[in-house]
DNA sequence: CGGGTATCTGCAACAGAGTTGCAGGTACCA
DNA sequence: TGGTACCTGCAACTCTGTTGCAGATACCCG
């Protein structure tokens, strides 16, 4: 029977690290530490992070700044994450759930600037002037998240 | 028969100025030449405007650009102007243009950047996670409008 | 018409977010 | 087990927006 083994520094949930090397791989690039900390990340993560919050949430494991930025950027160039604006006009970054990204909605936090994917349907299409074309259609919730609203604070 | 007067170094199309200045004061401040100008090349601007633009726009009239920030601030504030983040991550400006400003959804075109204010119906709110308070619900439309879609180009 | 005063403006200094260039390191392939 | 194209880290920079404060001024009032 074999020990389980842990490699170096790696935590244990060697499954979503490998699964998160293969998305990397597949996409066509190296499977480099950077990236593969960042995707795991992303994907594990319930709302969308700022570049600033993953670099926090990497601890130990943080990369230089500027090659999160380029990983980001890679991440969302094949597809593996997006990356939307939030009021505060920095970006949040978020893995593209495996499936489609389409039809929900985002909930942005005015305290946090935190922004949340909801499953709320997609709105009905309205009547425009004439001769206006409609490409996407997006419902923006605004206001505050439980952990900014709630009493702690 | 009186005489047309022009003021202090102010352009001819008195009447615009004036205008621009009445919206101010009804909204309860001092129509100072900075806010008039500023708010007048909104009105008149056919696409939204990025603060460097508009800094430009304005040559020898320019401001501070510390007040030019803060007076866009102020007309958002007010709701004379709107602002929407770009997909470049800074704000641009525009005129609004309805009266009220509460329930009614924007459209934002890809191509000229303009914000046109629509009557239709704010959606029902959807159901959130526990402990979100909604303070703003808008229907976020994206395409392209009449003339930038239209045969012209 | 003049003051008085809350409101605005301009300047300087700062902060956050993202970019660019380049020298050196390394994942992957052969 | 190399070789090399692809990555990373560092430093320096740009662009966008913010804050604090001293001095100016639009507007109200007499
Ligand atoms: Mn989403
Ligand atoms: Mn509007
Ligand atoms: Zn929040
Ligand atoms: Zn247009």
């Amino acid at each position: 029977m074999k020990p389980a083994i842990i490699r170096n520094g790696e935590q244990p949930g060697e499954s979503e690290t490998e699964r998160a090397a293969r998305l990397i791989r597949r996409a066509g690039a190296r499977a480099t530490p950077a990236r593969v900390r960042v995707l795991r990340l992303l994907r594990s993560a319930p709302t969308a992070l700022s570049h600033h919050e993953i670099e926090q949430s990497l601890g130990d494991l943080a990369l230089d700044r500027v090659t999160l930025y380029r990983v980001l950027d890679w991440l969302v160039a094949t597809g593996l994450a997006h990356r939307n604006a939030d009021t505060r006009r920095t970006f949040r970054f978020s893995a593209a759930s495996g499936s489609e990204h389409s039809a929900h909605s985002h909930f942005r936090c005015d305290g946090c600037g935190r922004v949340f994917c909801l499953d709320a349907a997609p709105p009905p299409p309205p009547r425009l002037p004439e001769g206006f074309l409609l490409s996407r259609i997006e419902l923006d919730l605004r206001g505050r998240c439980a952990q900014c609203a709630g009493g702690a604070q």
